[in-house]
DNA sequence: GTTAGCACTCGTTTTGATGGAGTGCTAACA
DNA sequence: TGTTAGCACTCCATCAAAACGAGTGCTAAC
């Protein structure tokens, strides 16, 4: 059985309904669908078709039809077709993003975590955002001051500006001229560097530079790993809109919107999620239930786009929803987003 | 009528019981209670009298009763009175939270919410920590750091190794020399002093040491005022457990839970309550139903306990659950966590 | 003052009946 | 051969009535 314009057309009004309303689709409504002109009978026979290829199904006999996973998938790929083309003018949320972004560029933090806001209230879904990873970003700048004479500061500055620091003990005692030293040592010789360019080989050398004050060295290059570590746990997660799943009565029932409403709160797996879902490609991506391969959102469907500050700075926001989400919405919302960062901050660069 | 050792005994036997079930409790399950060897007949005497002083209720006609808001306070004014006396051993607790505390003292942040997970899981509700504000911390430490000519780093230490930087863009041209001195300057002038000791006076005269460099002067005096402020909307919240809410039917009914969890996800509106709440006092202090003055709380008892790390670094601990919470374990892992911190802390310092 | 007993109340659960939405199939039609 | 009308059938949702049971208040006896 092949699957002609009809059946396509057919399955998309089923879809597109059941997105709007959440009920099993019957064939009357469908007949009275403006496009095609076709009785319900007509439609009932195709809509069998469509169900022995296994695009629809009924949850009980007498029910109308609600899409498959394959439905959905089938679906989107059409979407993700058009998707190249025109992009409608997206009036309010544009101006909305813009103003957040614009805003305070330095705080980066603060602007995702707002921007999860909006697209949680502009969505009705719930949001999630994977903060920047350093990964392939470079040093710009390590900052050691003595707080005692045995506690040092180590205020790390990488490329996009984002800042951590670290505060040490160490075993020797140090005065402000050799921290001074060591300071202008570590600058000079890892400034510019990634972390994969900083070899045991430029380590050893430092060290021996560094002569008695090797410990010195050892604890800033740990303190270097531990803030530009891509796959550190501590990968800030930011969600909105967690409640927005008590809206959808699929998700809710039994245990899964405890479950997911948990999941968002301790953003760990999340964040977990999220990482593994960004296979390499640049491009907005669907996953429609099982196809995430975690039990816990089989009942949803995620989209995901990935977005890059700067070079190396990237992270991957992610919108999760019912199956019967508005892909349509969330991909142009997503897309948009998407071109809009890349906007401004390669502009900056 | 007055309340003698019986009717308390009952009101007791009453509450407890409730605490357990959820459900309304009916004369004869008091009358098999062990303590008192009564009958089901002289407990609905007793019962009929307590309804008549507003302590218990019944929801409707043949049912058993429930406890009011005012019940529940003379029953945790009791038990605050009994909290004075013997704490019994904790096991489990004290150790979990000593090895949390214990690891690694500079990083509060990552304490506080394993705090509220560790607090969460023991007890079955939903936990919120606001983050210690830093009102009337000292300060301990400001470094400048030159990243271009006219981008400048400013990197606050207060009392108790909180840091915090922010990015700063100056409009005069900057060399090192000038930063090193300026950093002298600042330094010299405001280290040891908390946010009020820092007055108009003083700001006004570093400005004119620092002559072309006022501008420098000015932000970064703004951004220790943003950083030191305590009512700066920035607190952080720590917040696990919210999902508890799901574990009692009373608060999932309606549209209280989700409102409940948003507010859980959201942070800001808690981070407002709980300040509201802590009046001062230093004690464990419960707050039942309207209590709070709080709409979304109504259905909700809220037990507090405040924090404090070092001097002036206070915040304030949590824990919300329904009405019918176990005031009587939670009251008592407050009390030993605060205990905890104290000593630790204290003996620190 | 305490207790046994009884009539009564009222929410909860069970059961059964009804209606409606939707289907599959068959037969007629173009 | 594809389309349509008609009909019997299925199954869920809804509602009302009935049965149930937990619990009470009251009275009378101890």
């Amino acid at each position: 059985m092949e699957l002609d314009g009809r059946k396509m057309k057919i399955l998309t009004a089923i879809i597109r309904n059941y997105l709007e309303t959440g009920e099993p689709v019957g064939s009357r409504t469908i007949s009275k669908y403006t496009d095609l002109h076709l009785s319900s009978a007509t439609i009932r026979n195709e809509m069998a078709d469509l169900e022995e290829m296994g695009l629809i199904v009924q949850p009980h006999t007498s029910a109308g039809r609600i899409p498959t996973d394959q439905g959905y998938r089938l679906y989107v790929n059409t979407l993700l077709e058009e998707q190249g083309q025109a992009l409608e003018e997206k009036d309010k949320e544009i101006s909305q993003m813009r103003e957040v972004m614009v805003e305070r560029v330095d705080r980066v933090e603060l602007m995702l975590r707002q921007m999860a806001k909006i697209l949680a209230a502009n969505t009705n879904y719930a949001t999630m955002i994977s903060g920047p990873t350093l990964h392939q970003t470079k040093l710009k700048f390590i900052q050691l001051s003595l707080m005692e004479s045995q506690k040092l500061l180590i205020v790390i500055v990488a490329e996009g500006n984002i800042i951590k620091n670290t505060l040490a003990e160490v075993s020797v005692e140090l005065t402000p001229e050799t921290v001074l030293q060591l300071s202008l040592l570590l600058n000079n010789a890892l400034s510019g560097l990634s972390l994969e360019q900083i070899t045991l080989g430029i380590i050893t050398a430092l060290k021996e530079q560094a002569g008695e004050y090797s410990e010195v060295v050892e604890v800033v290059m740990d303190a270097v790993a531990t803030a530009m570590k891509p796959e550190a746990g501590q990968s800030q997660v930011y969600t909105s809109g967690a409640t927005n799943i008590f809206k959808y009565p699929e998700l809710t029932s039994g245990g899964t919107a405890t479950e997911l409403i948990s999941a968002f709160e301790e953003k760990e797996e999340l964040g977990n999620l999220l990482n593994s879902l960004d296979g390499g490609s640049t491009g907005i991506q669907v996953y429609i239930g099982n196809e995430t391969s975690n039990q816990m959102m089989q009942d949803c469907s995620i989209v995901t786009a990935r977005y890059e500050l700067g070079d190396g700075l990237q992270g991957t926001i992610g919108i999760v929803g019912p199956k019967r989400m508005d892909y349509e919405k969330v991909m142009g919302t997503l897309q948009t987003l998407k071109e809009q960062l890349d906007q401004i901050y390669h502009k900056k660069e």
